[in-house]
DNA sequence: TTGGATAATAAGTGTAGACATAAAATTGAA
DNA sequence: TTCAATTTTATGTCTACACTTATTATCCAA
């Protein structure tokens, strides 16, 4: 039953690239035909290969260098997307309710080891937060947060009661470059009380800073509670 | 000056749309312009004002769905990418020299609680590993690994004494998913004493599941030395 | 032999137009 | 009034072609 084949797609194309590579027809560092020669024998067009090579060097499978040609890498440099998800989303994805508590608020001339890390003249004016964010009335996380006055100068009139600063900043402030860092690290009195865990316990604890352009805008700092599991997949 | 105006990129479209979005031109909830009248505005094609937006909406700044048209997202769902680097890369990456030695090797019947988390069949043999890794001949990494042996036979007669099964699984086996989740724990007597810690310590654990297809490939803990962080920008 | 100009090549990107598809909006019948 | 069928529309994808640009390979002259 010979019937006309249907046009590969890009995502066809993809795939049959993909098998190719992972049942060794393409062994790691080895160069694939050309763009035009492939589209020839997938009977598409150039465009639409290019489109299916692109994603897959996109997603760490091939290197693709002009005039060089596309090349198979040989440990295909995996990369783990996470989603950095609001706290309350995170919550209730699991299916529990969320409950937001603001601890403490002062407006404070920034620490010195605020300052170097944010880049900020002595003794400029931040606004401090404590927040605790529960799951089920169990504790989640606790986080303590730093907002630069100069840079978003409304904060400093905004109110924290009912809304968590990091939903509050993310609905006004568009962010522009972020650093996010994880790290395992020793409950201390404070924050093993708010988690509601012994002192020395391992937290688990996300730092995140931002900016806007170059004006720093925060730091914060999220302790999670104990059995705290960031998971992705592939 | 006027001079005849080249023509945008879609380099340049994705620049000026996140202006847009940025400046509040496009606020958060609203609807951009549909492709044809947006490539009308700059002067280009819809196929470039298409991979323009499709790109930022990969990006996760914006939400596009037939017919529905393209919306900017309120809380731009950001996504961090970490590389998954080989140990190896990531301790010369940071100008260290890297060692690596393999603690224990053998061969046993998977216990309950492995075969419960890869689906095996009770009592499949499986090769347990443990492998440390060194910068500058601190500790930098203790990994425990099993490796499913009916999955990679080849695995049984593989010498793990000079490189490390990580490195070795990578440049042979087409990892089709893969599992990957971070959390703290307690170091426990072992842990400590190859990571030169003291037990009960905070340690960073990374814990990456694989499979090739459906058949389960290998665990992997990953205990890094107290202070390690794992770090990303966007 | 070497070094620099030049040609050749493969990927990168853009234009123009068509058809496909999902989903919202509308219409019509029960 | 409500639900199902139909129309409309914005994005999704593909084709065909052209031009651009980075980089390698080659060739020739010093």
């Amino acid at each position: 039953m010979t019937r006309p084949q249907a046009p590969l797609s890009y995502r066809d194309i993809k795939q049959i690239v993909l098998e190719r590579i992972q049942n060794g027809t393409w062994p790691p560092d080895s160069f694939l035909p050309n763009e035009a020669e492939l589209s020839d024998q997938f009977s598409s067009t150039r465009t639409t290969v290019n489109r299916a090579l692109r994603e897959l060097a996109e997603e760490g499978y091939l290197e693709r260098r002009r005039k060089a040609g596309t090349r198979v890498l040989a440990a295909p440099v995996r990369q783990a997307r996470f989603a950095i998800p609001l706290v309350r989303e995170e919550v209730e994805q699991a299916g529990a309710a969320y409950r937001y508590a603001l601890v403490a608020r002062r407006v404070i001339p920034a620490p010195t080891w605020l300052s170097g890390r944010l880049d900020l003249t002595p003794n400029q004016r931040v606004l401090h937060l404590e927040c605790m964010h529960y799951a089920d009335n169990a504790p989640f996380q606790y986080e303590v947060r730093w907002i630069v006055a100069d840079t978003i100068p409304e904060a400093l009139k905004a109110d924290f009661t009912d809304i968590g600063p990091n939903e509050w900043l993310v609905q006004r402030v568009p962010l522009t470059n972020l650093e996010l860092s994880f790290t395992a690290t020793k409950a201390d009195a404070t924050i093993a009380q708010f988690l509601e865990t012994t002192a020395g316990e391992p937290v688990f604890l996300a730092e995140r800073t931002t900016w806007l352009k170059a004006a720093p805008v925060t730091l914060a700092r999220m302790y999670f509670a104990p059995g705290y599991r960031m998971t992705t997949r592939i």
